[in-house]
DNA sequence: CCGCATCCGCGTTGATACTG
DNA sequence: CAGTATCAACGCGGATGCGG
């Protein structure tokens, strides 16, 4: 009786008994930022205590979604990395997300933050266009500067179609720079939200040549978790 | 102190502060198939208890996913449907659940199937690409026949770019029939197996017009499951 | 019957202490 | 540093009760 399932022949109740419980998840997408040791993430994840910690592990190797690797370095020891299964799940939660972070707070909380996530959330709204192939793929590529509201800046780079999120600041001057908070810009990703109307609002500013703002745009938009969109957009309802 | 949270700004941890317990996921993904009664909702899903389910929705009514409404018919009470935010959620859920079907059994055991849960994951891997257009969005639409494992057929009708799935042998003669198990279909959605690998290797069988299978092969793997495709084998160590 | 609240037993969790 | 052992607190599943 140890493991609780749903037993339904479904994939979203497969998926939640396989990585649905508590941690599993946040634990596949400290990962997919690439390989860490149990300390790096015991020491990133603030209340999942080493005990639980292990058994997580375990049961995700176990399930050919996270593997054992020599560590790299003179530092020696091992690290846990995703594997190809695990990989393929950490970008199954980029819609995922993109939805939660409508539901974020304009500004982080003092505390509970890290870049790490941020980059994350980006890239989760971003990554999926590059194997579609966009307009935004064509031409010697971009940059954007997305200023978000707590004073954290990111970076995010086209080069052949392939959009990288990066946390420094790049050789490349921007071509565009976007100035919103987290919950705006997933607003816009999700498709609750069009991106000029949130500059009318006041919730977001565009600013560089027209056309990088429009590749850039629909980069935002474009992307997999905006083919996700609002059936009949109704547009979050709080502006009165 | 009652609601346990990760207290992270990032938006997979906030989805999860808020549609991560247990069940809930499961509630959203009935609703996604049309609106539902109380008991409507306890009787399809065993296990779950009156006493939870009224929690959930309670939950899911204050975070706005689900609504109450007044129920159709001479019936009359009410019936419970998810609201603009909610059928957004739903739709996030969709790679997620085409993962977690590359995980099911090839066959469904007796007792824990239903067809509602065949159409929701099906319906999972081909939705996005209606909003994309591609190709198979032209011409006069198809009609595509899955017949999987365990004696279930579903079709889905493409018309005007839109595909739908239908539960009931639809008017027009099928342009396709796909012969297959759910996790070879998902793992075909998801990008982990070729179809035409999946058929060499007897795991899958496509019949009918060459060009109609063209088409219906594009429709399930250029999907945004399908964009959430395997990177390449290893490269995960970045290079500093 | 439908929609929910209350109570109880147990599995899961969170935090600390302890070991190789 | 990388886990295991322990235990108290919480969440969940099941049964029961209660007003429509």
């Amino acid at each position: 009786m140890s493991r609780r399932t749903y037993g339904q022949y479904c994939g979203l109740a497969r998926a939640l008994d396989l990585v649905g419980e508590r941690w599993t998840l946040i634990i596949v997408r400290e990962l997919a930022l690439g390989p860490k040791r149990f300390g790096e993430l015991h020491a990133g994840l603030a209340g999942l205590g080493t005990s639980l910690l292990a058994d997580r592990l375990r049961h995700l190797e176990e399930q050919d979604v996270v593997r054992r690797a020599a560590a790299p370095r003179p530092a020696g020891g091992v690290v846990y990395e995703l594997t190809d299964r695990g990989a393929v799940l950490a970008r199954a939660l980029a819609p995922l997300t993109i939805w939660g972070a409508t539901r974020l707070d304009p500004e982080p909380g003092e505390g509970a933050f890290r870049g790490d996530w941020l980059a994350f959330v980006l890239g989760s709204s971003l990554r999926p266009i590059g194997s579609v192939g966009s307009s935004a793929a064509d031409g010697p590529g971009d940059c954007y500067e997305f200023r978000l509201a707590g004073g954290a800046v990111v970076w995010v780079v086209v080069e052949g179609g392939a959009p990288a999120v990066a946390r420094e600041r790049p050789a490349r001057e921007p071509d565009v720079i976007a100035t919103l908070d987290v919950p705006t810009l997933a607003d816009i990703a999700v498709g609750l939200l069009d991106p000029r109307q949130a500059e009318r609002e006041g919730r977001a500013a565009f600013a560089g040549d027209p056309a990088a703002v429009e590749r850039a745009l629909e980069l935002l938009t474009g992307t997999a978790a905006g083919a996700a969109q609002v059936p009949r957009a109704e547009g979050r309802s709080d502006p009165s």
